[in-house]
Formats: structure tokens, C-alpha cells, sequence
RNA sequence: GGGCGAAUACCAGAGUGGCCAAAUGGGGCAGACUGUAAAUCUGCUGGUUUAUACCUUCGGUGGUUCGAAUCCAUCUUCGCCCA
């Protein structure tokens, strides 16, 4: 995996650069649709490829381990083999799902034991074995295993949990170092910063993670219950250190709002489940705001969802039709607005990034910032 | 013409003297969702409202009772059965 940086944006730390991968090349900054199970969610490849115009997108590794297993991606040739996606693919660890599924696991310093949320079977994630997992897959990009507290912990637990993924992460980059790709294509390791809302803890991580000298680094642990002055706080703090000439990926961010000015203060790479979770709960994402399209008011309006959109969903379909399409609980109106959601998400970073190339990013940011938190 | 049964909030449907503004489901209205255990979850759904408060409701009318959606009389409508 190789990065370039083309530009930076005046009075900003927003860049615009290229990533290239064996899988192709992403134009960054870069939102990535994430795709748990191997599958974004109610949306094909060929329209993630030509209508939302995807360049990478993430999957689970904790979830593709319990299904459909290793087994069967390897015997697939991989996992851009398996699900038809030919462009990049970047893999979680797990290392949320020791977050999210906090009820069904216990951590210790060998890795995280974890219970099935499909069978209650137990199973053991270590920084090395999820390696493994990750290099059978085959994503471009692979990502360390980390504990991701809450927002909301406190110092002392920050500094225990830290400890615990610095060791994890240490392991982790040694036996990515020790272990090869199987397709014959490259798989790049993404250390992950933690530190919760503590500054100090930040910059420890931060430096901890950048003196390894990956080909990429993460910062994970945000936006999981902290305000988001904090999580701007800690990206700025975190940035400072981790080095310019290298990718940054932000995990697991976030809305519109948050994605900008992630991008303002120099982050690369985003994702998250927001255009497809909400999409498909009727939230429909816009340049001028959003929409519940389930609200009464879209009943008998006629006019396509977003007419200047850049998706053909966006101009095919009415609000009425979408509306009418949620309220009878078609399978239609969670595909259509998973597409348009992810489209508009492309379509705003990309903005973002022919903003950063022409010198103007900061006035179009704080304009957009304006209008994206509108309610419609 | 006779007999029996039923009428409850937007719909369906519990409730059969006080704990009933009335279960539950549906529908409706709104909200939440950030490295996906999520096509999920939450709230509201007679009125006035800050309300553990008051007012108006259970087909109509009139009674019994301290108190009625619940008991009685009668009327209306609907369903089933017999002519």
C-alpha cells in the first residue's frame, strides 16, 4: 500500500491524497460503507461500484470468523473472491465488537474471550490470531486488535485499557511482520490509537502507535459516548503526532458534520453504519439537511428525493414514493435510501476533496456544516 | 311476526359495580441510531395541561346505587335462528 499526498487546504489540516492498494486506488479524504457481514447492507456491488461510487469498503472480522468462517473464505479464494467486490476491501478486528458486545466477553492480556452472539459458543481473539483471520480473508487493509472503552471511562480504567492494547498492538504488528498475504495480493496493518477523552493518554497512544511505522494508523475509541468537542479535541491532539506523510483513518465516524471536520483537522480515511443503519430506519442524509421520511409532511410531496443528487435514485424516485414505500415497509425503501445515504456521503467527502485541491475548503466547510445540520 | 346474541377510543378487541381515560394488538404521530447482535429500539395516541390534577367518554334515553362501560327499563342498529 502506497500514499500520496497531493494537497493541503489552506488554514486547515485537511489533505487530499491517493492510497493504492493491488485492489486499486482511493482518492482520500474517503468515506468507506461498511460491510459487517461481507455485504453493505441492501446494496449490490455493481451499485456500490457505479452509483454510490464506493472505492472501499469495510468488513468484520469478528462476524465473517463466525460466518460463514474461514473455511469457506479461503476455499472462496478470499473475501473480494467470495462477495464479487474487486476494489479494496479494509477489515475491523473485532476490537469494536469487544465494545459493543461488552455482555458477552471477558478481556485478559492473552486477548479477548468472546461469546457467540449467534450460538453463545466461546471464542478466543488474540492480536495474533486475528492476523490470521485477517490475511485468510484478504482484505487490503487489516486492522490491530484493540479494546475500545467507552467515552465515557474514566482515567483510570483509560490508562489500564491502553496498556492493554499498546501490548496487544505490539504483538500484533510482530506477527503481521512474521506472516505473509495468501492471494498474491498486498495487506497493509493499521495500529489503532486509543486514550478515551484524555489527552495525555492520547499522545502517548499516538506516539506509541506512529514509532511502529505502519503504512497506515487508526484512531479508534471515538465517538462511542463522549461529546463532540471532545472527539474534535482528541483528533486534533492525536494528529499532531501521527505522521503526515502516512494515512489516517478516523474509525467508526460519523455524521456529515462530524466527517468534515475530522477532515479539517487531517483525517484521511472514515466510516460508518450511519448512511446504511439510519438509511434503512428512514433517514434520509441531504446537502441542505435531513429528512425522516416517514414524517407526514413528505406525504403527498412529489418532488424527486434530492433533484440535483448525484445518484439516478436521487432523481427517480418522489419523497411521496419513498415515504409511501417506508409506511408500507417495502424492502424498496431501505435499499433506495441505503443507496442514496452512502452516494451522498461519497459525493460530500469528494467535494471535500476538490475543495482542499482548489484552496477553498475551509469557507465550503463552515457553508456545509451550516446546512447539514439542518432539519428538514 | 317470534326467539337469541351483540353494540367499548381510528380499527380489531379485553373489561361485566369502585384499583377504568379503560388491557392487548394493529393503525397513526414523533424521536433515537456513529469501527452493524439493528429492515431495530423508544415515546405519544379523548380534552385541558406542570400535574400523582380536573373535565368529557364505553350505541341513545331514563332509572337503581354513595359510586355504572359494567345492574334495570326502553329505544335504535347489526348478526344468527324460527316462521
Amino acid at each position: 500500500m502506497d500514499f500520496e499526498l497531493k494537497a493541503t487546504a489552506p488554514g486547515s489540516n485537511a489533505r487530499a491524497g491517493v492510497i493504492t492498494t493491488d485492489h486499486g486506488q482511493i482518492e482520500t479524504p474517503i468515506f468507506m460503507p461498511v460491510g459487517t457481514l461481507g455485504s453493505v447492507k441492501g446494496v449490490h456491488t455493481h451499485e456500490l461500484r457505479d452509483d454510490v461510487k464506493a472505492q472501499i469498503i469495510l468488513g468484520n472480522t469478528y462476524h465473517l470468523y463466525l460466518r460463514p468462517g474461514t473455511d469457506i473464505i479461503e476455499k472462496a479464494g478470499g473475501l473480494h473472491k467470495f462477495n464479487g467486490w474487486e476494489k479494496p476491501i479494509l477489515t475491523d478486528s473485532g476490537g469494536f465488537q469487544v465494545f459493543s458486545l461488552s455482555d458477552n466477553r471477558k478481556l485478559t492480556d492473552e486477548g479477548a474471550w468472546f461469546r457467540s452472539h449467534i450460538d453463545g459458543s466461546k471464542h478466543l481473539f488474540t492480536p495474533e490470531k486475528v492476523v490470521d483471520i485477517q490475511r485468510s480473508i484478504g482484505s487490503d487493509i487489516m486492522m490491530a486488535l484493540d479494546e475500545c472503552p467507552p467515552g465515557t471511562s474514566d482515567y483510570q480504567y483509560s490508562r489500564k485499557s491502553l496498556d492493554l492494547t499498546k501490548r496487544w498492538l505490539a504483538r500484533g504488528w510482530k506477527h503481521f511482520n512474521e506472516t505473509e498475504p495468501r492471494y498474491g495480493h498486498r495487506q497493509a496493518f493499521f495500529p489503532i490509537v486509543q486514550g478515551c477523552t484524555y489527552a495525555d493518554l492520547r499522545r502517548e497512544s499516538a506516539r506509541f502507535v506512529a514509532d511502529l511505522g505502519a503504512e497506515g494508523n487508526a484512531i479508534g475509541g471515538l465517538a462511542v459516548g463522549e461529546p463532540a468537542e471532545v472527539m474534535y479535541d482528541m483528533i486534533e491532539v492525536v494528529n499532531e503526532i501521527l505522521p503526515a506523510d502516512r494515512p489516517r483513518y478516523l474509525m467508526g465516524v460519523g455524521t456529515p458534520v462530524n466527517i468534515l471536520e475530522a477532515i479539517d483537522r487531517g483525517v484521511d480515511m472514515m466510516d460508518c453504519v450511519m448512511p446504511t443503519r439510519n438509511g434503512r430506519n428512514g433517514m434520509i442524509f441531504t446537502p441542505e439537511g435531513t429528512m425522516n421520511m416517514r414524517n407526514r409532511k413528505w406525504a403527498d410531496d412529489f418532488s424527486p428525493l434530492q433533484p440535483d443528487g448525484p445518484c439516478y435514485v436521487d432523481r427517480v424516485y418522489s419523497k411521496a414514493y419513498v415515504r409511501h414505500l417506508f409506511i408500507a415497509e417495502e424492502l424498496l425503501a431501505m435499499q433506495i435510501a441505503s443507496i442514496h445515504n452512502l452516494a451522498f456521503y461519497l459525493w460530500l467527502v469528494g467535494e471535500a476533496r476538490r475543495h482542499i485541491i482548489e484552496g477553498d475548503f475551509k469557507t465550503w466547510k463552515t457553508e456545509m456544516v451550516e446546512k447539514l445540520m439542518r432539519r428538514l
